[in-house]
DNA sequence: GCCATGGCTAGTA
DNA sequence: GCCATGGCTAGTA
């Protein structure tokens, strides 16, 4: 991918992370379809390596739930990517994110018309 | 649990 | 080769 491209694609990537609302979840493939590229859940995992402080990480999860996270980056991994999503009443099963109840399903345009966006942790 | 897949980077876009 | 992904065979009571 071309190097300005590039950019413009991790910034919508955050831009997306940074809308997603305590209590719901978006999977790194629902991001890149929403950021025009459905083929490039892999690079949207990249980008969260870079993610920046502030943004709510945690809300990003593989598809049906699955927990991916390693440490040392972020610093608990899954586990703490779990505390932090319980403690926005976030319901499990089994391993994974409930799903059916949390999955955020963004409105069409929500980029373009959202109000505000949600901070996460730090 | 396995494998096809995209991009190529290890700092923070 | 590496990876914070996604989708899900074939044989079967």
């Amino acid at each position: 991918m071309e190097n300005s491209k590039k950019a413009s694609f991790f910034k919508q990537v955050y831009r997306v992370v940074g809308a997603i609302p305590p209590g719901r979840v978006l999977t790194y493939g629902q991001i890149a379809t929403l950021v025009g590229a459905p083929y490039l859940a892999r690079q949207v995992g990249w980008a969260m390596h870079g993610c920046p402080l502030g943004l709510p990480w945690q809300r990003v999860v593989g598809a049906g739930g699955r927990l991916l996270t390693r440490s040392p980056n972020p610093p608990g991994g899954s586990l703490q990517q779990r505390q932090l999503l319980e403690q926005e009443g976030v319901l499990f099963v089994g391993e994974r994110v409930d799903m059916s109840r949390h999955q955020f399903v963004p409105s069409k345009g929500f980029l373009k018309n959202r109000k505000r966006s949600f901070p996460g942790p730090q």
